[in-house]
RNA sequence: CCAGGGGUGGCGGAGCGGUCAAACGCACCUGGCUGUAAACCAGGCGCCCUUCGUGGCUGCGCAGGUUCGAAUCCUGCCCCCUGGA
């Protein structure tokens, strides 16, 4: 299922590909996230050109919408969404943090009432689509991704809030070693027999959880590694020293996924430490709200993407092309001024031509990356 | 010419004696966005201040007046809208 061509001299990256039913994958990879069974304002017949290799679907938000079983009917999420490409799909493990970051949310009535309620055999959302009480075991978790049906599922975690206490992340990691086993128990029993599934390991940015956790997951039989728990609110420092005392551990014939981490500079600094995909909603919600990549300097990954915010009036009468030196659908056709205009406007255009062209300069980025890795320089 | 309605900050539009520098929306400006409750969110938005404040000044068509106090009441003027001759 994975396989690496090439390890880097100079560092712990590694070129590899991931084969899977609905196709392979090189890496290090981006994997757009496509939440709710879109990514969000782009087109599937764009994929391709963009250069997109697969996607991250959310099983949180697709049980509240359609529903695990309408997608089942529908033949799998590949089919219902006409995404033909390799699909990840998250646990509902995320939701445990951010739904729970807000913590309560006020009902019509005035009254308040707790998203998520995290027990030791389960998590207790409020649904905020329709508010009404939604269990997730990990073998529920695991039952709707079997149903969703994308290639690669995750384990059923807790990413774990930040700030925390140690005793609390102790305790919240080993609840979720013990999900992993009852994931993999179920998964084991009833997957569909293209997919495959990744452990997950937490331990907050605590270097002893961390290595803990590392040790558990990969003695599991598990298909892929995730590392999660990262990008919740600490420091980069603490990031990178979450994904750095792990990397020890981390097998040399398995995937790894580092989830919800995409931001330029992340992704430099953690590649290294073996990291084969990264998922992140960034790209393409910064697309939406008017940032867009530029390549800076296509020769030096360090520089190779800076951003610019659009909606600033310095490009109201700016006719150059987006990007000088992109090559895509949108920089070929459209000027900054152009550009300026649908946003100022919220047309819906807007979203899309910035959407399509992040994406397809974090492929380019991803390109870049594999070409250092290919020639030792990363 | 008669009858009625109305003129509020860049725009729309509340307010109709004090708690009004004036709701709310739009526009505008500044930030933010890392396993997406996100075509979104937060803050600012009369002028002034080396003190950023229960600070000073100006202010609700124009000019006066009543009042301790007026965007709010009165008088005159100017302008707009609707209906009628």
């Amino acid at each position: 299922m994975f396989e690496v061509i090439k390890f880097s001299k100079k560092s712990k990256a590694r070129l590899g590909i991931i084969k899977t039913f609905h196709g392979e994958i090189k890496t290090p990879a981006f994997v757009p996230v496509a939440t709710k069974g879109t990514i969000k304002a782009l087109p599937q017949i764009f994929f391709k050109e963009i250069g997109i290799q697969l996607a991250f679907v959310n099983t949180y938000h697709l049980v509240n919408h359609p529903g695990a079983e309408i997608i089942d009917k529908a033949g799998g999420i590949h089919k219902y969404a006409n995404l033909n490409l390799p699909l990840m799909s998250d646990s509902g493990g995320f939701q445990v943090f951010s739904l729970a970051q807000k913590k309560r949310v006020k009902l019509r009535n005035d009254e308040e009432t707790i998203l998520v309620k995290i027990e030791e055999d389960r998590v207790v959302f409020r649904s905020n689509f329709n508010n009404k009480e939604l269990e997730f075991t990990p073998e529920k978790s695991i039952d709707y991704q079997i149903k969703i049906g994308a290639d690669l599922v995750m384990a059923f975690d807790e990413c774990i809030t930040y700030p925390t206490t140690y005793d609390y992340a102790k305790k919240a990691t080993q609840r979720t070693h013990s999900w992993l086993l009852r994931c993999l128990d179920y998964f084991s029993k009833n997957k569909k027999n293209y997919q495959y599934i990744y452990g997950i390991i937490q331990g907050s940015v605590f270097e002893d959880l961390r290595k803990e956790s590392a040790k558990f997951v990969i003695n599991q039989p598990v298909d892929g590694i995730a590392v999660g728990g990262v990008s919740v609110g600490e420091s980069k420092e603490e990031m990178r020293l979450a994904v750095n005392w792990i990397s020890d551990y981390l097998p040399k014939d398995k995937p790894v996924h580092l989830l919800g981490v995409g931001r330029i500079d992340d992704i430099i600094d953690l590649v290294v430490y073996g990291i084969d995909t990264f998922d992140c909603s960034e790209p393409t919600r910064i697309a939406r709200t008017g940032w867009l990549y530029q390549i800076n300097d296509e020769n030096n990954l360090k520089d190779f993407l800076t951003i610019i915010d659009i909606e600033k009036n310095i490009y109201k009468e700016n006719f150059e092309k987006v990007d000088q030196k992109c090559n895509c659908y949108v920089c070929q056709n459209f000027t900054k001024a152009y550009l300026h205009h649908l946003f100022k406007e919220k047309e819906i255009l807007a979203s899309v031509l910035a959407t399509y062209h992040n994406l397809y300069l974090m492929e380019r980025f991803f390109e870049k990356i594999r070409e250092e890795i290919a020639n030792d320089k990363l």
